[in-house]
DNA sequence: GCGACAG
DNA sequence: ATCTTGTCGC
């Protein structure tokens, strides 16, 4: 498989569309082998022109935050529905390299295959990291799906054009849902129970997203105002 | 053509 | 995403 690294990017928008056609014929959709010992939870917050990208490596089963890392500069691509991989991939790429803990599996604040053409940002990010991969949005995209219950736990496959592309997932009762979707490298189900196991009782999304969110807001304050 | 539209 | 006002609950 070809390599793609930080140097893809900037790209010159012709090119963007290309680029997510080569990627989207390599998803895996293959189910994940075993418990993921250490995840990582990617999110960013902007301020005028600048932006950081924060990554955080939890272990799944304490919830125990081991490392936190992140990266600061100035964003040049606007943001574009379908297109955010290509505004926020640099500062994650940047930030990936001072990791120096290794996740099993990547979490995404987006979608995955829950996308007009399967590339959401969890997707393409996969294939920079090489990691299995799973978007958790917390807002509708695209999609019909039917009626979702009000329990924890209940969820409903969402379709386009005759593809199951996510789930919409009550993760806490008489909660507003989330979208779960598959990055790549594991099957939807995969990704709803993954996602489900990381949702604790102080929230509708799973911990890992819900503590990147928050240092994220925190070095957005110490760094970027 | 028109509206919708992750973060 | 970010901003902002008001409200509820521990």
């Amino acid at each position: 498989m070809k390599h793609y690294s930080i140097h893809t990017f900037p790209i010159k928008s012709e090119y963007k569309s290309k680029l997510q056609e080569e990627l989207r014929s390599q998803i895996k959709e293959v189910s994940y082998e075993g418990l993921p010992r250490v995840i990582c939870g990617i999110d960013l917050a902007y301020h005028e022109d600048k932006a950081v990208a924060v990554l955080l490596i939890m272990d799944h089963q304490t919830k125990v935050i081991k490392e936190v890392v992140h990266h600061v500069d100035i964003v040049e691509e606007p943001y574009v529905p379908g297109m955010l991989a290509f505004r926020e991939l640099p500062l994650i790429l940047r930030a990936w390299e001072k990791l120096s803990i290794e996740p099993d599996v990547v979490f995404f604040d987006g979608n995955g295959m829950l996308h007009p053409i399967r590339m959401g940002i969890a997707t393409h990010a996969s294939f920079f990291l090489q990691k299995p991969t799973i978007g958790v949005a917390k807002t509708y995209l695209l999609g019909t799906h039917g009626e979702l219950g009000n329990d924890q736990g209940d969820y409903q496959y969402i379709y386009d054009k005759g593809e199951c592309i996510g789930a919409v997932v009550r993760t806490q009762t008489e909660v507003k849902p989330v979208y779960v979707s598959v990055g790549n490298q594991m099957t939807l189900d995969d990704a709803i129970r993954l996602s489900m196991e990381q949702v604790g009782k102080e929230s509708r999304l799973p911990e890992i997203v819900r503590q990147a969110d928050i240092w994220t807001r925190k070095l957005r304050r110490e760094l970027l105002e």
